[in-house]
DNA sequence: CGTTGGCACTCAATTCTACCGAGTGCCAAC
DNA sequence: GTTGGCACTCGGTAGAATTGAGTGCCAACG
């Protein structure tokens, strides 16, 4: 489930039991107050049955091995990103309150509309579920194949190519002619494109047709404006929840800004989500994913298919002090039902 | 330009030259420093030579007819709503400096591809220039009359209608039938609807065939889908730029959460902007608009058409101190370049 | 020898106090 | 009507004292 990524040296492998059980206290705790612990709320924590003063000493090491720190001398510890990493290794999954399960239950059995929609509406969800932000990213559909492309006449010199692909994506682009063209012209590219484009993708090459008529030219235009589409992004969608909870979660207004500078960056955020899932990861704290602006954040990334293909992920974005074990769950939860909702009976693949 | 609410009932009409200068003496102080000012330095600001004496008694007069209110007693004045509504109202009109107007230059001179990828980057544009939240609504396409519709088979009981707009707007919808449809079945259902909805708009009621067989089902079951676009909004669109400028300028994590929480919500933004315009203003400052959780904000708007018709909005989002002259010069260019942008040449309407 | 209670020590946070000074309101004089 | 003078108010700041949560160390205990 939870892997550790491959930089992290892990020195000395897994904490023995007593250790272990401290350092969960500590995060859980932590995580609950945003306030440092100390030695002797731990030792009163259920799994911890030894006295305050050997969970201190047991802390120093702790903190040798980087799994806490201390905010100043005489204060009590806080999880470093290490310390969060080994906590969320070794969550035991947890499950989302019946009331969540009901509410995710009901929101599947409702939504309708188009893909873009239900997308949106769940990244909402998502955001409701667990007060984090949530983000929703949908894979390009590069690969997916043509199913129609049509030029619609705006007028004399304004066209709109109009592409249908097999995922269900429906992409436009004006042409633009410096020449009149009749409406049979225009029909006549239309039909000339389809019989070129039909069954082929994005990144299929196509023989265009060398003429200098209008009609050839009109063909010409259009597909190499279709096949710009490419370089720009892969034709990924964002859709973002709860951008208010930032400004809850996170303290101080730069971070703030920052984190809302991030997200309203589109093509940063899939990205960064697909950087952390190409890490293989489920979970990526603090500076883990590399973004600098971003190391007081944990992000939860979970993997969406359809038909076994990936087709894009579901994620959450809180500070390294978030409740994993409630979000992670919660994105599990959604990202399933989203693979299972555009999998199954569906009015809309 | 720049009118007055017809709810203020504006008692006494408008102050004297010295009262005058006074407000404005303070209220461009309090813009400048986010400070309370306090007589000493209106009667050293150029405009205002009197003693600090007077201003102080010309101050109490101001305050008790609401045009400033004091913190606390022996703290200096800050404006009220009304007070920035007075100096809005008498705002000579400004203009952006000559690096701000050659960026607007080059980026309208450069902006390319479809309307949403112009109206998105013009929201970022607006809030680069300004340090503002900016907001581009888009009006939907309900009386726009219909160039095309097709249907297109996704597989056998799932089609997609494509309908295209006489604005250049493409929207599509699942079609759903609990039957198998022959390719044949749909090219006649999409020739059909073709026949039907041509030039029409969304707003016109069509005479569906009443038959039970496939292809009537199939054309019943698109327009009825179709139609039920209308309800759910007009199709606007709404591009917000620059929203972690929100964290900048506001203080208190609250402020910041509930007008992040607004923006939001598409449809609230829609309405909030069309509401403004609706009651002829171009500001709309603190509770002027009606929504209580923007209190501390003040919203400009400047329309924007094409042929002469409304085509939507540009508006800014800021704290009720927020640089007035400056911004409603940026509001002001930006919508007029767009309206000339869409008017003129130009690779789709 | 690991564990524990005891203890002195540290240091951020809080509280209190004094004080400063920006700003006011009032008034008498110009 | 305007102005300078003056007493007064009150938020903000600075410093000192206090508090208390928490530590590190150590000696004693099982």
């Amino acid at each position: 489930m939870a892997r550790r990524t491959t930089k992290i040296i892990d020195p000395g492998g897994d904490l023995d039991a007593r250790k272990a059980s401290i350092l969960e206290a500590v995060v859980a705790e932590h995580i609950d107050t945003a306030q440092p612990v100390g030695s002797t709320s731990v030792a009163h924590s259920r799994d911890v049955s030894v006295s305050p003063a050997t969970v201190r000493s047991e802390m120093v090491t702790l903190e040798r091995e980087g799994y806490l720190a201390q905010p100043h001398t005489s204060a009590g510890r806080v999880p470093t990103d290490k310390g969060y990493r080994y906590f969320v290794d070794h969550l035991k999954s947890g499950v989302m309150s019946s009331a969540q399960q009901h509410q995710v239950g009901e929101f599947f059995a409702n939504v309708r509309g188009e893909v873009e929609d239900v997308l949106e509406q769940t990244s909402t969800l998502l955001s409701q579920l667990t007060n984090y932000t949530s983000m929703v990213v949908a894979s390009g559909h590069s690969h997916a194949t043509i199913l129609s492309v049509q030029l619609v006449s705006m007028d004399a010199r304004h066209q709109l190519l109009v592409s249908v692909f097999s995922d269900g994506a429906v992409i436009k682009h004006g042409v633009t002619s410096d020449f009149d063209a009749t409406y049979e012209e225009v029909s006549e590219a239309s039909r000339q494109l389809n019989a070129l484009l039909l069954a082929t993708s994005l990144e299929s090459r196509v023989q265009v047709p060398s003429r200098h008529d209008h009609v050839a030219t009109l063909v010409r235009e259009s597909v190499s404006v279709l096949h710009a589409e490419k370089p720009t992004t892969d034709g990924e969608q964002v859709f973002i929840g709860g951008s208010s909870h930032v400004a809850e979660v996170f303290d101080g207004v730069e971070t703030v800004r920052k984190v809302l500078g991030i997200l309203e960056q589109e093509l940063l955020v899939v990205t960064l989500v697909q950087d952390i899932l190409d890490q293989g990861l489920s979970v990526a704290i603090g500076s883990e994913h590399g973004y600098e602006p971003l190391s007081s954040c944990a992000v939860i990334v979970a993997p969406v298919s359809i038909d076994g293909e990936p087709a894009g992920a579901v994620g959450l974005l809180g500070p390294t002090r978030m409740k994993y074990r409630e979000a992670l769950a919660a994105a599990g939860v959604v990202s399933q039902q989203l693979t299972r909702h555009f999998g199954g009976e569906d009015d809309l693949a």
